[in-house]
DNA sequence: CTGAAAGCGCTTACAG
DNA sequence: CTGAAAGCGCTTACAG
């Protein structure tokens, strides 16, 4: 391996001639640079940006700590971040944090010992308390929740304009009753659609049932549980509100395979609209959110933080998202 | 900041000494570890590894370059894989390759600029002669597809195999007219099924038909185009091997759009098994690969390479595929 | 068991 | 426009 000192031996320069025409400095003169680069072409020199992220102190790394990798949802958001870093010299590790519990921990850790200039987290991958922690001493940006008391930058939809869209729609279709599977966390998405999901229901005249919001995970068993607590109980729900495809899918499972106890088909809307909704058999009506600027737009807004050229912005950052009307 | 000298003045011994106790060398007394070990707490000292990898001339980075990781497949390789890295003191970029032509440079060139250790090449996301030039620069392991030419680890399942197992099924339900939608490259999974496809068809004395194979990307039209092709050629197509999940779900899409001429709906066996062929209605049969571990073992191969502890290992790790059969 | 010193391969302030 | 030299923060062969 040829290193500065080899390219500069041979082009009879000083190794910082080399470095300069590495990085374009332009106070070069053309004829050295020539030179210089005839030289590393010959050569066949690369840089060891081990050597030069040490001197710069800066990794190129950024972190997205992400629940799930095979959540169609994240995935999605995933591409964006991954496509947004191309070109811009850093690159991205990608950090699921739902399969265990200290693998947050690893990202942190990365920060720590300088291997990450800067971390997203999505969704409600970690807690506010950890979060104000590191909230000063390292960039960091949130994608899709936020936390009110932290003044950090966020990517995400109007999730209180979705869940009034969403609401509204089925009240629009005559439904009275109508459950919300909520993720397990109470987070800002949660929070806000549940906001929307009322006003439309005051609109419409309803009474708002705490009953028929209910709690389940992207799993089969507990989204049959959730809704079939709510048919137990008394309630004849019509409508349902689900906080992912995946969730949405399962009610169609459950339906198919006889174990969803209902009166009848329920309407169905799910948040995300990713491709789950359109090769499922009825296709979902559903929330879709732009996953692919989530992710690209929060790594932009990281590299802007990290090269100090967001001090105008907003904290508060939101994308537009559709309402689309399916099968269901 | 704090550095080891730092720490070093503090616990009033050098710097070497405190490198070693980081590093655990059993080589250091008691007393010194624990006062050392006391003043790290104290100070709360994280070593900074970017001086680290320079001084070892190691990232501790690997790359799993990967078509998409939008694909459900892909994604449950890709969470395979990072579980694999965990604990290990590595990382893992996940490189898709598919969005754009010059990914794979950028990840080559991480290799090239001593930002990673090794890669991970998924499916063929590299051509021959590219992975020729790199065999013997760089620690390398592919999973799905391999090379003849090239002595290379390799994780795979039998796909010979799978496509017997499968085109048995199809030949068992009495069909005769059956297409395979491969993908868009000539890989060896793609030689692999349609060498069992050709077994299975000569053991039931139905001639093999070139027609019937068609190579469609996972695009919805190319989809639909490829098999309206076989039907317009004058073949009655009854059964369809599906190179992948998602294109098995365009069949059924195009059965219910009306947009895929055919007599009868066919019978559909696909690769992969991802939860895409439960979510369907019907669910898809499947010949299920075991991701995860693909993704796992790659990666525990390519660690175990890294530290030269490979050298009795086969190249060719074959790891078992299941026959789900579904709905369809 | 411990320390002094060299060195990993770059970048950059300073001097000319 | 160019070069000599210091330094980023570690690890490790060597000496004692």
């Amino acid at each position: 391996m040829s290193s500065v000192k080899e390219v500069a031996k041979q082009a009879r320069v000083s190794v910082a001639t080399v470095s300069r025409v590495i990085n374009n400095d332009p106070v070069v003169s053309d004829k050295t640079r020539q030179k210089v680069l005839a030289v590393i072409k010959e050569m066949n020199y690369k840089p060891n940006l081990l050597a030069k992220n040490l001197r710069k102190q800066s990794s190129y790394t950024i972190i997205m700590a992400i629940p799930s990798i095979t959540n169609p949802f994240y995935a999605e958001i995933s591409k964006g971040a991954q496509e947004a870093v191309y070109g811009s010299g850093y690159q991205i590790v990608i950090g699921p944090t739902d399969s265990n519990k200290d693998q947050l921990k690893t990202y942190i850790q990365l920060l720590n010992t300088n291997l990450a200039d800067g971390i997203i987290f999505v969704s409600t991958s970690v807690t506010e308390e950890t979060l104000r922690e590191m909230a000063d001493k390292y960039p960091i940006v949130l994608c899709n929740a936020y936390y009110d008391g932290l003044a950090l930058p966020c990517i995400s939809i109007d999730n209180e304009k979705a869940g009034y869209d969403a609401a509204r729609e089925l009240l629009r279709r005559g439904l009275t009753n109508i459950a919300y599977t909520t993720g397990t966390r109470d987070s800002s998405p949660v929070r806000g659609r549940l906001l929307g999901d009322r006003t439309a229901l005051k609109e419409a005249g309803i009474d708002f049932r705490p009953e028929l919001i209910v709690r389940a995970r992207n799993d089969y068993g507990e989204v049959l549980q959730a809704i079939n607590g709510i048919t137990d109980a008394g309630f004849a729900v019509d409508g349902i509100l689900a906080h992912s495809d995946i969730q949405a899918a399962y009610v169609l499972r459950g339906i198919k395979e006889g174990k969803l106890r209902l009166r009848t088909p329920p309407h169905l809307i799910s948040f995300d609209g990713t491709m789950l909704t359109e090769i499922t058999n009825p296709t979902i009506s559903s929330i879709v959110q732009p996953m692919y600027d989530l992710g690209y737009l929060s790594v932009q807004r990281l590299l802007r933080k990290l090269k100090n050229e967001d001090a105008e912005e907003e904290m508060m950052k939101i994308v537009p998202h559709q309402f689309v009307i399916r099968e269901t």
